[in-house]
DNA sequence: AGGCGTATAGTCCATGTGGACTAGTCGAGA
DNA sequence: TCTCGACTAGTCCACATGGACTATACGCCT
């Protein structure tokens, strides 16, 4: 029953930073902002509120206690779930192998090393189908348009689409090699732990 | 009191269909549907509606009568206001020298050919700004990343999104190029009219 | 002639999102 | 010491979107 509603990227970004560890949705807002996550989908305060209260709602991350600091109003923190884990491990295999919906396909690139490095090669090889078979028809479509006399000026987004396609598969095919051939170092084995214990013990405690 | 509340993509689209002939809303689902205008953005039938709705509400559009062919049920026309054909060039003028939301951006490269000549290069150039800058910040990030010896499978996005700022700042100045120089033609002086006539009449009349 | 599928035309509700608003607390300066 | 502004934490409402649902009419096959 959890799975059936598609996540959103917000949603996604969510998950994926509790992993690092349990903690309260204003310091969600904080932390995300400050990584200017913000920069792949804008993060507004109401919908990270309403987010969180999906997401818990549909079982993918819970109350962790209340606690409260100084006199400050109390705030809620949250733990991500197992469901939630999985959830996040399943969008970005949906998400990653797709060309359009692009800032979908960016977050799915952001979260691809919470995949295998074996998973992530095999997804970038199903999405490179789709980008050559895009290509061609944006090419197809580009001559059939010039063959009915269309004014070119018509046409210019679509020439842009092809040019930006062509520059997509260039990077794609760079990093699917790096990928392959283990020059690049991926998923949790291959972090420095002194760059994980730093990770969040940074901006929590400032 | 109209332009207050910003347009939507779909809205811009309806706006700039309505500027070539007076149609009911079925037929703009239709027309934006066969053009593959859905191809920016997903076209559902209860958006258009529902926006439409609303443009008529803010005064861009208006009802130009209803009419009922044989036995359908009856049909209301639309018609644009000036203040609609205000708002689509306007909306254009604010989303073209834009980067971020790209699907924005697309549109309203698909609507500039409503925009004189020299107003869009002018726009292009503001958004060229833009894009140096960009990928200049990205730049720095990545080197100030690989200074604080951020794993590399953690800026992988950001490294896509440079390679691709490069390719759309190469692809945008050549179309800057053509369009200075007068190689493209543009604007609707310079649409070959038996072309003019064709666009709407072919679709209407099946 | 009758029936079935598709096209026409549109409504309605659940979900998602963004911005405005509330309200308490801490720190710095007059 | 009082006040003002900024930060913390969150609620609420209006708007946008998508999908399901309704209902009639037309064309085609049998």
């Amino acid at each position: 029953m959890p799975e059936s509603t598609r996540l959103t990227p917000v949603a996604v970004m969510i998950l994926a930073t509790l992993r690092e560890a349990d903690m309260h949705t204003y310091e969600l807002v904080r932390l995300l902002r400050e990584r200017k996550d913000d920069r792949l989908v804008p993060l507004q305060k109401g919908t990270i509120y309403h987010t969180v209260a999906r997401l818990e709602r549909d079982g993918l991350l819970a109350e962790a206690g209340v606690d409260r600091e100084g006199n400050r109003p109390e705030r809620t923190t949250y733990t991500l779930l197992d469901a939630g884990r999985r959830a996040v491990e399943e969008w970005v295999r949906t998400e990653l192998p797709q060309i359009e919906r692009s800032t979908d396909f960016r977050v799915a690139l952001s979260e691809a090393h919470n995949l295998e490095r074996d998973d992530v090669v095999a997804l970038l090889d199903r999405r490179r189908a789709l980008l050559v078979a895009s290509a061609h028809e944006h090419r197809t479509g580009l001559d059939g348009a010039a063959h009915r006399g269309v004014p070119e000026q018509f046409m210019v987004e679509v020439q842009r689409q092809a040019a930006l396609l062509d520059a997509e598969l260039a990077w794609q095919d760079a990093l699917r090699a790096r990928l392959a051939d283990g020059s690049l170092a991926w998923g949790p084995d291959e972090i420095p732990e002194h760059f994980t214990k730093e990770r969040v013990s940074k901006e929590t405690t400032p």
